[in-house]
DNA sequence: ACCGTTTGTCCGAAATATCGGACGTCGGTC
DNA sequence: GACCGACGTCCGATATTTCGGACAAACGGT
C-alpha cells in the first residue's frame, strides 16, 4: 500500500482501456513493467510491480526471471526487489550515439556543467510535454536525482518558453493543456503573462525563470534552432536564486554560444 | 546478403540450441532482437533482423511495431531500418544512478576527461571479459565510437592486467580462455609476459601498455579496489602513443587520485 | 516494359505461454 | 506456539499469440 492508490488505479484503467480480457502478452507485462519502474525510480518488489501494472503474479515472476538472465532487470539488494540492470545502459548509449544532435550535445553539456560547476541539461519536447534528455550535475552535489526521461508540463519550465515559440497564442491554447499551467503548489500561470515570456525569450535570445516549481532555483535556459529558426531543444543551468547577476550573465552567454554550435546547418 | 554468413550460422546455431522447436516467446524474440542491434551498433532493416535472429519476418513486424509504439525502438531515416529508441537511454540512466559506484564514477569521468582532455573509461569485468562501463571522449574528436557494452578478452587490455590481479598464475590459465591470449592481429601474448605485467601493476599501482589492439594507442589504468584490496574496476585513459612522458606521468597521477577516491570504504 | 527482389500486411491454424490457484517456507507478531 | 501475511515455485487448462504462407505494392536493374 505504500505507493498504491493512484498506481491501482492507473493500472485498473489501462487494462479496461487496452485489455478487454484479463489475458495479455508477455511483451505488453514487459513494456508495462519497464514504464513502470521508470516512474518508481526505485528498486521494487516484484509482487508490488505486479499488483500496480495489474499482472497475475505468477507471469510476473516468470517474467522477472527472464529478464534478470537477459541482464534487463537486476536483482538488487537481497531483499526481493528489482531494477534496471546493464544491458539498459548499453542500449541507451547506443541510442545517444546514434542520434547526431544528442551526441554533439553531451559534449557541449558535459563541457559548460564543467566549466561553470552547475548542473547543466539538454531538453526537448516530447508530445506536449517538456523532457530532460541530458544531464550534467555539476560541482554542487546536491540534488542527486536525475530528471531524465520524466515529462513535465511545458509552463513549469523555462525551456518551454522556448520550446513552443513557433506558435502563436491560439496555437498555444490548444497545444498546451490547460492544467499544465498550474504549478505543483497550486499557483496557476497566467497565460498571458506566458505568451510575455516567450516574446522577451525570443528577442533576448534566453529565458531566465526563478522560483517556477521550486522556490529556490534559477532556470537559464537557451535555444537550439534549425535552419528554419524553429527551437528544437534547450540547453540550460540550474543553478541556486542566489547567483549573482554577474555570474548569471556569464552563464547565459556560455548557453548562447553552446545552443549556437549546437544548432544544425549555421 | 551484405552482412549474412556469419550471423546466420549463429542464429541458426541459437535456434537449435535454444529452441528444439520452431516457435519462441515473444520476449524472447525481443532479447535477441536487442541483442543483435547491440551487436551491430547500426540502424539495421526489418527483414535483416528477422534473418539473422532466425525470426519469423511476420512476427518479427508484429514485435516491431509494438516496440516502436512504446519507444524503445525507433524508425530511422525513411528507409525501413530500426535502431534503439529513447525509453533506452531513460531507462540506462535509471540504472546509472541506481549503481552507487557507476554514479560516483561518472563524475569522475567527466572531470579528468574534460581538464586532461583525452578520453577517459570506466572499466569493469563481465564474466571472463572486460567492458566498458562508462567512456567520456576528451577533447580530441576522433574515434567517436563508444565501446561501451561491448566484451573484449582481458588481455587485450590495460585494465585487464589490473582487474585479475588477485589471481594466481593457475587461477589466471583456468579463467581466462587461452584463445583470449591472441590478439586481432594474430600476434600472441604470452602468459609470462601476462603474469609479469600484472605484477609490475600490482606494484606500482598503475598499467601502461601501448600498441596492443591498436598500433598507435598507449593505455593507462588505475585500480579501484574494494576493502579487502580486491581490483573491481579501473579508470583509465585512451592517448596517442606519441604522448609525451611528462603528460602521462600527470595523467598517471590523475587516474591514481581518482581511483582512490572512488574505492569503497577508503 | 519486363521480371526478380524486397517490403509490409493479412489470415487461419495450432502449439504454447499466460493465468489462476494451490502449496510449502519463511519471519514476524500476539 | 499458533497465527498471519508475504514470498517464490509449480502445475494443468485454455485463450491467445506465434507462425507460415499468400498477396499486393514498391523498387530497381536490364
Amino acid at each position: 500500500m505504500k505507493s498504491g492508490e493512484a498506481a491501482v488505479k492507473q493500472a485498473e484503467e489501462k487494462q479496461s482501456a487496452e485489455k478487454p480480457t484479463g489475458r495479455a502478452r508477455g511483451i505488453d507485462r514487459v513494456i508495462a513493467l519497464m514504464e513502470h519502474l521508470h516512474d518508481r525510480r526505485a528498486p521494487t518488489r516484484i509482487a508490488d510491480i505486479a499488483r500496480d501494472t495489474g499482472t497475475p503474479r505468477s507471469t510476473m515472476y516468470e517474467l522477472v526471471n527472464t529478464l534478470v538472465e537477459a541482464r534487463w532487470l537486476e536483482l538488487r539488494d537481497g531483499d526481493g526487489t528489482v531494477y534496471f540492470g546493464p544491458a539498459m545502459h548499453y542500449y541507451g548509449s547506443d541510442y545517444l550515439d546514434s542520434v547526431d544532435l544528442i551526441r554533439k550535445a553531451r559534449v557541449e553539456v558535459a563541457h559548460i556543467a564543467e566549466t561553470v560547476g552547475e548542473t547543466a541539461q539538454f531538453c526537448t519536447l516530447d508530445g506536449d510535454k517538456y523532457l530532460v534528455v541530458l544531464n550534467e550535475p555539476g560541482r554542487r552535489m546536491f540534488r542527486i536525482s536525475s530528471e531524465i526521461g520524466i515529462k513535465v508540463p511545458i509552463p513549469w519550465t523555462a525551456s518551454g518558453r522556448l520550446l513552443v515559440d513557433h506558435l502563436d497564442a491560439e496555437e498555444i491554447r490548444r497545444f498546451i493543456p490547460s492544467e499544465d499551467f498550474t504549478l505543483p503548489d497550486g499557483r496557476r500561470i497566467a497565460e498571458d503573462e506566458f505568451l510575455e515570456d516567450m516574446r522577451r525569450a525570443r528577442t533576448q535570445g534566453y529565458v531566465r525563470t526563478t522560483a517556477l516549481v521550486d522556490r529556490f532555483t534559477t532556470c537559464l535556459a537557451a535555444p537550439v534552432r534549425d535552419p528554419s529558426g524553429r527551437c528544437i531543444a534547450t540547453i540550460c543551468f540550474v543553478v541556486p536564486a542566489d547567483t549573482t547577476e554577474e555570474a548569471q550573465q556569464v552563464m547565459i552567454d556560455t548557453l548562447k554560444a553552446s545552443a549556437e554550435r549546437l544548432s544544425p546547418g549555421r
